[in-house]
DNA sequence: CCCACTAACCTAACGCTGTTCGGTTAGTTG
DNA sequence: CAACTAACCGAACAGCGTTAGGTTAGTGGG
C-alpha cells in the first residue's frame, strides 16, 4: 500500500489508541507496533505523525491531566486552592493509573503542566505567600498527591497487608477488598493532605506578606 | 573460554558494578551486555548468579537503602522516629540518584524494606497512633520523601526555573546554581516535613490510644 | 582414583524493541 | 502537467533481556 486516499492516522486518533491500550494492558505492553496494529497499520507509519514514542507519551500524558482544577486559587484562600487543586490531581491520575509513571517521571515540559504550575505559584503568591514559599509548597503538594497515588494505583507495593488487617481482621469480607482498599487510599490521602495544610497555616502566619498594611 | 580457575564474577561483584554504572551513566544505560562488559565477562554470564535483571535491581536497591534509619521509634517519641526516618530515607536517596526510579516505584518485596515498614508501623502503634493510621502516615511520610527526593534528584522537572528567580533574580552568582538548587531543596523538604509532622499532633490528640488509663 | 555431577564461563540465537531508509502513490501547489 | 509533499509500506539496523547448548574446572561419593 502507498498512500491511501483518506487518511488512516491523525495525531488524535493515535493518542486515543494508545491511551486505551495502556488502560487495557498497561503501560510496559505499548510498543509501537503493537500501537500500529490497533490502528490496522504498520510501525512505522506513525512516524509521520509523532517524531518518537517519548513524544507520543507526553502528549498522552497532557491530555490525561487537562482537567486538573487550579481555578479555586482566585478566592485568595491558598488552603481551599490547594485543596482542590490537590483533588482534582489526584482524581486524574485515578483515572488512567497505568499512564501513572509517564505523569509522575516527567519532564515536565508540557505546556498545560506548566501553565497549571504557574496558576499554583501564582494563585499562593496572590494570597500572602513569598514567592519562595510558594515554589516549595508547590512541589510539597505535587509530590504528596503522587506520592499517595503511585502507592493507590500503580499498586507496586505489599505493605497493604496490613491495611486490610487493620479494618477487617477476619477476612469474612473478602469480596469487597477492592472497595475497601480505594476507601483507605481515600481516608490516607484526605489525612496527609489536612495534616500538611494544617501544619502549613501557621507557617504562614510567620512568614505572610501583609499587602493591606 | 570454560570454566575459570578462580571464579570470575559473584553477586557482590555484579552488584557493585551495576551500582557503579548506574551511578556513572544512569539506569537506562544499565544493560546485562553492558554490565557484563564492565566485568570483561558475556552477558549469558551473568544469569549464572542472577536470574533477571530484575531481580539484580531490586537487591541493588536494598543495598542502598541499608542506611535507612528507623531506630529512633524507640523512645516513644513519635515525631523524633518519623524525623529521623524520613531524613535518613532522604539521605538515601540522595546518595544514588540515578537508582530512584527502581527504589519508588518498588515493588516492595524487600526483606529489609518490610522489615522497616514493620518498625515504624510498630513504632507508632506503641507511641499511641491506632494500627489503622499507623499505615496512612507511613505511607504519607514514605511518599513525601520519594516526591520530594524524584523532584531533586531525578532532575525530570523544568518547574525549577522559578526556583532560581525567586533567590537569584540576577543571575550573577550562575556558577553556584547546582549549590543553590541543593539548598532550596533541602529547605522545600523540611519545610514539608515540618509542616505534616505539625499539621499531624492535633489529630494525634484526637485519636491516641491512652495506654495509662 | 575416578566417575558423576554441578558450577561458571562461552557462542549463538530467539523474539522483541524504537527507529530509519527508501520506495510507492495520493493529493497539492505553481 | 510537472514538481513537491504527505502518508503509507517493507525491510532493515542496532540494541535489548533471556535461553539453549557446549566446554571445562572444581567437588563429593564409591
Amino acid at each position: 500500500m502507498a498512500r491511501p486516499k483518506t487518511p488512516l492516522l491523525s495525531r488524535p486518533a493515535i493518542r486515543e489508541a494508545a491511551l486505551a491500550l495502556i488502560d487495557r494492558d498497561g503501560l510496559e505492553k505499548l510498543s509501537m507496533r503493537r500501537l500500529a496494529q490497533e490502528l490496522d497499520v504498520r510501525a512505522a507509519s506513525l512516524y509521520s505523525h509523532y517524531r518518537t514514542k517519548e513524544e507520543l507519551l507526553s502528549e498522552v500524558a497532557e491530555e490525561a491531566t487537562t482537567h486538573i482544577d487550579v481555578s479555586a486559587f482566585g478566592g485568595g484562600d491558598w488552603r481551599e486552592g490547594l485543596a482542590v487543586w490537590a483533588r482534582s490531581y489526584r482524581a486524574a491520575l485515578a483515572r488512567h493509573p497505568n499512564l501513572l509513571p509517564v505523569i509522575a517521571a516527567g519532564p515536565g515540559r508540557r505546556e498545560e503542566a506548566l501553565r497549571r504550575a504557574d496558576a499554583v505559584h501564582g494563585g499562593l503568591v496572590g494570597a500572602g505567600w513569598p514567592p519562595r514559599y510558594a515554589t516549595m509548597i508547590g512541589a510539597s503538594t505535587k509530590y504528596l498527591v503522587v506520592g499517595a497515588a503511585t502507592h493507590s494505583f500503580a499498586g507496586g507495593f505489599d505493605d497493604d497487608v496490613w491495611v486490610y488487617q487493620d479494618r477487617y481482621p477476619n477476612l469474612s469480607q473478602a469480596h469487597r477488598l477492592a472497595e475497601v482498599a480505594a476507601e483507605i487510599d481515600e481516608d490516607s490521602f484526605e489525612l496527609a493532605l489536612l495534616a500538611f495544610l494544617d501544619g502549613l497555616t501557621p507557617v504562614y502566619e510567620r512568614v505572610r506578606v501583609r499587602t493591606e498594611g
